[in-house]
DNA sequence: GTGAATTTGTGGATAAAGTCAACTAATTTT
DNA sequence: AAAATTAGTTGACTTTATCCACAAATTCAC
């Protein structure tokens, strides 16, 4: 029986594993201490850059506070580039830097290995179903 | 294709999904303030219990320093019961109380409202392989 | 067009969660 | 019996998250 309560444990599970992972493998490529937040809004933004912060927020599902802190720290890291957009004035643009272009490859290449370890007990076609399962929803 | 950041992505929006209209329903729920992690650990708990602490902690995969304080105050809140274990006395071990029983069976009630949401267009035999596929992970 | 409401982003304050290391006490190991 | 291990606690700290009030730019209503 697939109780509902037990869903959310095994994705937790699941997402706390990836985390735990990343976070033990990827020490030696984040030297800038951009941290798992930080590393997620550059994936993140690599797919969807150029993105305004509040599409960005949207997105992420995270508060918009909280972005314009984290925004302005991988800014100060050189990851970010920030451009006022010249039809709304209130909207700034986001855009990675050549920096965090590379970085996010990194962190990519790590990350593949770490999901690549995590799903080694399921069949590729079974993986194929969980990712469309997942865009679902 | 599926991208293993794409994966990484999309686990994450799920658990933020559960987060996010949890935290919203339980409100009227969570008179004690018990907190999404509390809600966590008794959920949990309600199906391992009775449990020591550092097996909780490996279950669901926290530092034992954080569930050390979390347990005190569900403890303090009257959710918790704790047993020092008379074959070795190092280990306490942990139930629910006819308090905390209670509060599972509400928050369980509101979980599955939610998950029933957010999986309204997955397919039932989807949602069994999704379980099926999370649970060998 | 002008005032009102809305949208976009910022800043402050605070709470919750997670991390790391040192430490006590009970139990095994050798 | 000494040494090593295990279970749990405590302190100090960082990171994430939440909530609220606010400024500036834009859109809406009339």
């Amino acid at each position: 029986m697939s109780d509902p309560h037990e869903i959310a444990y095994l994705v937790d599970r699941f997402m706390r594993r990836i985390s735990a992972n990343l976070h033990h493998k990827a020490l030696r490529v984040d030297v800038d201490r951009v941290g798992p937040f930080g590393g997620m809004i550059l994936l993140t933004l690599s797919d969807a850059e150029p993105v305004s912060m509040h599409a960005l927020v949207a997105q992420m599902g995270r508060d918009k506070s909280q972005m314009t802190r984290a925004i302005k720290s991988l800014e100060d890291k050189g990851m970010i580039e920030r451009h006022r957009c010249p039809d709304d004035g209130r909207v700034s643009v986001l855009q990675l830097t050549q920096k965090g272009r590379m970085f996010v490859g990194d962190i990519k290449a790590v990350l593949a290995g770490v999901i690549d370890d995590i799903l080694s007990p399921v069949s590729a076609e079974e993986r194929q179903n969980l990712v469309e399962v997942l865009r679902k929803i």
